[in-house]
DNA sequence: CTGTTAGCGCATTCAC
DNA sequence: GTGAATGCGCTAACAG
């Protein structure tokens, strides 16, 4: 509550000699460093962070746009997004689209209102036209947003290769996909490459297609008891986390054995695939790193440190689970 | 990037009028009110938050401190407050205090550089002491912080009571209780409830108790390993969803059947708790309403809308699930 | 080494 | 109705 010149008039010096003291920039006698400390202690002085904010034109914030926090992936994502700009002196404003674009818009608004120095955005419901149009530091996580915009993530091509070969190596036919309809994100790729590669061994693969900004547990436990109305024979099912799961806990309410009857592959690795048993296979991406580049490539810009790449694609690796006989690379099962 | 001045200029009118027509206070023709907009059109005016928030000494921000996002009753007590603090135009602001003290202590800090307009905190790390020097408005989850500090929580000693009626409806003679340590926290309550209800019956209750700031999947993983190695012979457990969930996937690797041989009750009913098979049997925190009454009492303190009770307790209620035998109230087992 | 001064951009008096 | 002046609290440039 106390301001600077109240420290000043205190000590019985002048307001700009409390700032360097207080902040170490410039010199300042030791003697009267002493004697402002001890007023500014006795006042108990702390700096108004809005006046600083306004001088400096920043804030130290850092604003992290995603669909859903409830979704395990979003929520490790997030907090590792946190503990990463904490590191670095920033603080993270989060927003929790839902689905809902418009929230996506007024987030991004607050960069031009200076009320956050740039943003990370893994959502995927506004129009890539207005993220283009803003002129702040921006990074984006799985989604192209245009060539100003770097981009960030993993490599969900490999993944869907990957997904393939354990499919394969398990013999099986008749493969379940579920996938998100969203145009220009990464994780098309991983559908794709999978389809092809058990197309090419003439392997059927039936698509389901979620909505895209369909994050609701309970959507992907519809969406299961659907799959397996209509389509009992199949033998494989590959799909984002939730859905797996979702497929799982289906297939064992039907009294499929798991792995023996059917294969299931989810992608991500979240922490609930984990905790389901058997432990699910799936296909990892190293969030944690995901966070650390994303914050450093926006940090990059924001303090003009230097230039960054466009694309950065980081590698994915198999979890090894029990949802899938014979795991790939002689790796074990482990439940 | 345009200021008000270079608006008004373009107007050909004071910045003061400009002011007031572009934010509707005090009287502004209509005549002049037609060319400030359009000034403010041309030059793509924005207006800059970081000199209102001096001005008002407001920021429109609340910080929520958790102890880990990634723990899904964290992720999804963040989802809703966020969601709440939205729709009654503010921000939020968050901090994973990941077991580190000082970084509560931090974000606390804060609050007296005006950063934050108040602070919501569902950790439990720093001394409670520090929380009772701050005099702007903080909200309590879950944890006694002294009589100036609203506290919010759900009614963990009937929490306690319905599992203990679980156990016993189930014919359950020897328990693991897996708890947390912590002093002031309500939580402490299910547990105390559980073990005189059962006791009183002459079951046998065993303690676990974790190190209170323990939130990570394999702790929980470990635990539950051990518990199974060093006391095969329980009929029933009782802890957090995680917990739970840790030792049902425990009990499944072992070959046991769930709830044949063995019951376990949940605490939370968090997502994950309907991601297993079968769906776990759990205790349910109205994690909506906790949001929106943890919101509500905070902004009522922030905006001195009026007086706020210092604790407000919520109810719980069961979530049927298939990992106790013989449901309460006759509901069936859903799985 | 230190005190004074001039903004940062906006919102609100108060004269006109 | 409107413009000019004042201050929110701080930092940095400047003169001493």
């Amino acid at each position: 509550m106390a301001s600077i010149r109240e420290v000043a008039q205190e000590a019985g010096v002048g307001v700009g000699t409390v700032s360097r003291a207080l902040n170490g920039s410039g010199y300042v006698s030791s003697e009267t460093r002493k004697k402002i400390e001890k007023a500014a202690r006795k006042l108990n002085y702390t700096p108004n962070e809005l006046a600083r904010n306004l001088y400096h034109n920043k804030t130290g914030i850092v604003g992290v746009i995603v669909p859903d926090l409830n979704h395990p992936f979003f929520a490790s994502l997030v907090k590792y997004i946190e503990m990463e700009l904490y590191e670095q002196g920033y603080k993270t404003m989060i927003c929790n689209t839902v689905g809902i674009s418009r929230r996506e818009q007024e987030y991004l608004d607050m960069l031009e209102r200076n009320m956050v120095d740039g943003i990370i955005t893994a959502s995927h419901g506004l129009e890539v036209e207005e993220y283009r149009k803003q002129v702040k530091p921006i990074v984006s996580i799985d989604r192209d947003l245009g060539p100003r915009i770097p981009l960030i993530g993993c490599d969900h091509g490999k993944g869907g290769e990957l997904a393939a070969e354990l499919m394969l190596q398990a013999g099986r036919r008749k493969i379940y996909l579920v996938s998100g309809i969203s145009p220009n994100v990464m994780a098309n790729d991983r559908y794709s490459t999978f389809t092809r590669r058990m197309e090419a061994q003439g392997v059927t693969v039936l698509n389901e297609i979620m909505e895209w900004n369909m994050f609701h547990w309970d959507a992907h436990y519809k969406m299961a008891e659907e799959i397996f109305r209509n389509h009992p024979d199949i033998d494989g099912i590959f799909g984002g986390d939730l859905a797996a799961i979702a497929c799982l806990h289906m297939a064992q309410r039907k009294g499929l054995r798991v792995p023996e009857d059917i294969s299931i592959i989810g992608f991500d690795a979240t922490t609930p695939s984990n905790m389901v048993y058997p432990r699910l296979t799936a296909i990892r991406q190293n969030v944690e790193l995901l966070a650390e580049v994303s914050v450093n490539t926006l940090l990059d810009l924001v303090e003009q440190r230097k230039n960054v790449p466009h694309r950065l694609i980081l590698d994915v690796e198999i979890q090894s689970g029990g949802t899938v006989l014979g795991e790939f690379f002689g790796k074990n099962i482990k439940n």
